[in-house]
This record gives C-alpha cells, structure tokens and sequence, in this order.
DNA sequence: TCGGAAATCAAGACCC
DNA sequence: GGGTCTTGATTTCCGA
C-alpha cells in the first residue's frame, strides 16, 4: 500500500491526533528514562560513599512494602468505616 | 543487637547521609511511579479516541528502537574513526 | 531430617527422575559455557588479525537488531491486519 | 563516505576474512541460543512434572558452587604439588 | 586481575 | 488468565 493510499485512510485531523498521542506518550517515557539515569548515578554515588548498594537496594524495598502494607491497612480501615454507615 | 548497639556502629554523620540517600531515591522512585501512572492514563485516552492501544504501544516501541538503532550507528562510527587514530 | 527420613519423603522413581533432570540442565550448561567460551576465543582471534573485535562486537549486535526490527516490523503488520478484522 | 571508498580501505581478502569471522561468531551465537531455549524446556518439565523449578535452578546453582570450589581446591593442591618440586 | 558498568535472563507485578 | 512491563539477580565484558 503506498503513502498516498494510507494517507487516504485517515482524516487529516485523526493523523494529527495520533502525532499528538505518540509526541505525548514519547515525552513522558523520556522523562522517566531520565529518571532511571538519575537513581542509577545516585546508587553510584552510594557506592561510592562505601555503603553496600545492594544491601541499600534492598531497604528501599522493604521500605516500599511497609508502605503498601500500611495503604492496604488504611484501605481496610476504611471499608470497616464504610460498613458502619449502612 | 539492640537498637542503641546499631547507633553506636555507624557516626551520626553517616546514619545522616544514609538517610539522605533513601529520601532521594525513593523521591525519584515516586516521581518514576507517576510517569508510570501518566503513560497509561494517555494509553486510556488512546483507546477512547478509537485507536487500538495495542497497534500503538508497538509503534512507539519501534519507534524506540529506530532511535536507539541509529544512536548506535553512529557509536559504531565513532568506532570505527577511533580505531583509524590508533 | 535425617537422610534416611527425607528418603522416605520421595520415592525411588521419582528421585531418579530428579536426577536424570539435574543431569540434562546441568549437560545443556556446560555445553552452553563451552560455546561462551569458543565465542571468547574467536574474538581473540579477531583480535589477533587486527581487527578492532569492539567494533566487532558493535556490528554484530547491530546485524542482530536488524533481524530484531524486521521481526517486530512483521509483527506490527500482523498486528494492523488482525485490527482490521474487527 | 561511499560504499566504493569502504571497499577501497579493505584488500579483498580482508573482507573475506571479515565476513568469515562474523560468521563463525554469529553461529556460535545461534547455537548459544538454541541452548538457552533448551534449558527453559527442561525447566518447563521439570515443572510440569511437579518439581518447584525454582528451588531446581537453586540446586543447580549450589552444585555449580560446589564445583567450582573443588576445582579450586584442585589448583591449590597443583600449587603445592608445583612448590615440592621446587 | 579486580571492580564497575552493562547486557541478559527469569520472576513477579500489573493491566487488560 | 494471558500478555506485557518492570524489577532483581546473575553473568559478562572492559578498563585500571
């Protein structure tokens, strides 16, 4: 099919629409590429500073947990509330 | 080991940077997590606009790969022009 | 556990199946390490001729991504094809 | 620069030299492969069979460890060995 | 030869 | 529940 043919297939304004989804989409997972840049160098720099990044690794994560655990706590705490309305 | 034994292993100082590590990563970590959130939330808006979610992550993801494919034609020949200098 | 009690725990078939198991990955391993292996030797050979085997290396990952981006090219196709059917 | 001036750069002989290394690696590389899907099978029979494919992958592991330390034990026995005759 | 950086690979999470 | 994305761990490669 050429591009005269696919051109013919989608509105000017839907093809302008798609360019804005994809720029859109793009941008945002450039942004986070950065930030995966960004806390590379800073278990880079923990290295450095002589922790055990793999051991920081695994604090962050079990910090992580405690957190979501806490959120399904509260998420509990609120259906009970909810229950007492009724 | 007791709580006050693990103070006395590591300087204030350094139980200091130590937390200043974590706040950084984790606030890059949640900054990472509202792309996430981001992305998909266009990926929505997507479908609702009619397009196929699916058709569309695989052209960005070529898309990517385009990017990252002529990124590496040119490492190849920075390469190639640095192995002639030797 | 004594080993005569963990013996009791499974039967004679099936701990020879575990070890014919054990044996087929532990084979497939080592084969495995020997091509790793052979692959380190001819880059040393490539070395050897004066070719630059980093450059080596970047285009033989490049040729791999081609085949990579035609598959996944084929793929998007397939997948315009299939949205079509709807 | 034109694939005519490439061509210039490289005896015919050369090139052939080239394209043969690339095909040895690319080779060994398909083989390499191959292994890997072989390996992820006999993992998905061993699980079909009911073991737990990961405390498997842990036993292989260990084994490997076990392996590898006797080889070592192996050299400095032959360093010993060397020094007697010394 | 050692340590860090990067690729690779499987496991887990998460969404559809 | 199927498939994709992400994370985590292992392995591999290169430079000092």
């Amino acid at each position: 099919m050429s591009e005269a043919d696919r051109q013919d297939q989608m509105g000017d304004a839907t093809r302008e629409k798609l360019r804005q989804f994809i720029a859109r989409i793009e941008r945002l997972e450039a942004e986070k590429a950065e930030l995966t840049t960004d806390i590379r160098e800073v278990y880079s720099e923990v290295k450095a500073f002589g922790f055990d990044s793999k051991v920081m690794r695994k604090l962050i994560s079990l910090r992580k947990q405690d957190v979501n655990e806490r959120a399904e706590q509260e998420a509990l705490l609120d259906l009970y509330l909810g229950a007492l309305d009724d």
